[in-house]
DNA sequence: TTTTTAACTGAGTAGTCAGTCAGTCTCTAT
DNA sequence: ATAGAGACTGACTGACTACTCAGTTAAAAA
C-alpha cells in the first residue's frame, strides 16, 4: 500500500518543489518525471493533465499549511491576545523560511491566474486565506475581550496583519530589498496598530 | 522623427499590456506582433531578443511611475507629515487602479526571476522600489519635524507602509478575497502605527 | 500455475515559439 | 533620377513540450 503510492508521492514532491522554484511555465513534465525517478508517461497515468497535477500539489499544500498552524496553536496558551498575534507573526516568518521551497507557490501569480477560470483551484486559495486570516482575526477577538486590543474591525484589522507580514516575506524573497532585520519592527508596527 | 519611432513604440506598448496582462513566458512575440500591427521580424529588427523587449518594458514603466509621482507631489504643500502619508497612501491606491493594465508586471514573479541574473533588470526594480520607499520615507521625516510621527526608523517604516498599501493592492488583485472597501481602515490602521 | 488487473514505460506526435534571413519597401542625399 | 541606408516583412528553422499509446512488468486473484 505505501509502496503502491510511493511513485504517485515522489512525482508530487518533485512537482512541489519544481513548480515553486521555478514556476509552473518553466517546468516542464519531463524535469518533473527526471525529478523523481520516473518514465514521463508515469506521470500522466496518475495525473490526467499538468494542470491536474498542479492542483494536486496546491492542495497537498493547503493542508500542510493547515496542520502546520493547527499542531503550532494546539494546547498553547496565551497571556493576551495581542501576544498571540505577536507569536503568530513570529511562527509565520518561521514557517516561510522552513517551508521555503514551497511557499513560493503562493508568491508566484500563476494559480491566482489559474482560479479564473478553474474553481477547484480558487477554492483552495480561498481556504488557505481564509484559514491563515482566520487564525489571526481569533488572536485579535482574544485580545478584545482581554482587553490588550483596541475595539476594531477584527476581521478586517486580520488581514490588514496577514497582508503585510506577508508582503514583508514576500518583498525579502524578491532580494531586492534585504528586509529580514526589520521584523522586529514589523511586529512592534503591529502591536501599535492594536493596542488599546 | 515621430513617424520613425511609431512602430517601436507600438511593440512596446502592446508588449506592455501583454507582460502585464497575460505575463512573460504566456506571452508570443507573435502576439506582441499582431497586436502591435506589425509584423513578427521588426519586432527583432528593434529589440534582439525578448528578454531585451521585457527590460525595454520594465524601464518604460519606471520612468512612467516615477513621473507619476513627482508630478503628484510637484508643489502640493501638506499640513503635516502624517497627512502626507495618508495622501500618499491613496494617491497609490488610485495609482494602481488608474495603471492596472501594466501595474501587474510588478506584480509578477517573473521580473525578480530575472533580476537575479540579469543587472539591469535588477536595478531597474531597485530604483523602482527605492523611489517609492522614499517618498514615503520623506513624509516620515517630516512628520517627525512637525510632531504629527513618534521617532521611528523612518526608512524601515516606510518599507513596512509601503509594503502593506502594495500587498492591500495585490491581495486585491487575485480576486481571492474582495478588500477594495478595507481601504479606509488599511490608512486608519497606518496612522495609528505612525501617530506620536 | 494461470489469469486478470493495475502500474509503469518511453518512443512518437502534433503543436508552439523564439529567433533568422534573404529580400522588399521607403526615404533621404546627392 | 539614382544610389544607398535604414526600416520592415514573413516564411522558415530548430528546439522544446504536453500528451498519447502500444506494449511490458509486477502483483493480486482465481
Amino acid at each position: 500500500m505505501k509502496k503502491k503510492l510511493s511513485k504517485k508521492e515522489a512525482i508530487l514532491e518533485s512537482a512541489t518543489q519544481l513548480f515553486s522554484q521555478k514556476g509552473y511555465r518553466t517546468t516542464s513534465m519531463s524535469e518533473v518525471a527526471r525529478e523523481a525517478g520516473v518514465a514521463d508517461g508515469t506521470i500522466f497515468y496518475h495525473f490526467k493533465t499538468k494542470e491536474e497535477l498542479f492542483l494536486a500539489v496546491l492542495e497537498n499544500f493547503k493542508n500542510e499549511l493547515i496542520a502546520e498552524f493547527s499542531t503550532y496553536l494546539d494546547g498553547r496558551e496565551f497571556q493576551t491576545g495581542l501576544e498571540k498575534i505577536e507569536d503568530l507573526l513570529s511562527f509565520y516568518i518561521s514557517l516561510v523560511n522552513r517551508l521555503e521551497d514551497r511557499f513560493l507557490l503562493l508568491h508566484r501569480h500563476f494559480p491566482y491566474t489559474l482560479a479564473k477560470n478553474n474553481p477547484a483551484c480558487k477554492s483552495h486559495l480561498e481556504e488557505i486565506y481564509d484559514s491563515l486570516i482566520t487564525v489571526f482575526e481569533q488572536g485579535i477577538v482574544q485580545g478584545q475581550a482581554d482587553g490588550s486590543i483596541d475595539d476594531l474591525p477584527a476581521r478586517t484589522m486580520a488581514m490588514i496583519i496577514f497582508t503585510l507580514v506577508d508582503g514583508m516575506v514576500r518583498l525579502y524573497s524578491y532580494h531586492i530589498y534585504q528586509n529580514g532585520p526589520h521584523y522586529n519592527d514589523l511586529i512592534a508596527s503591529c502591536r501599535r496598530m492594536l493596542k488599546k
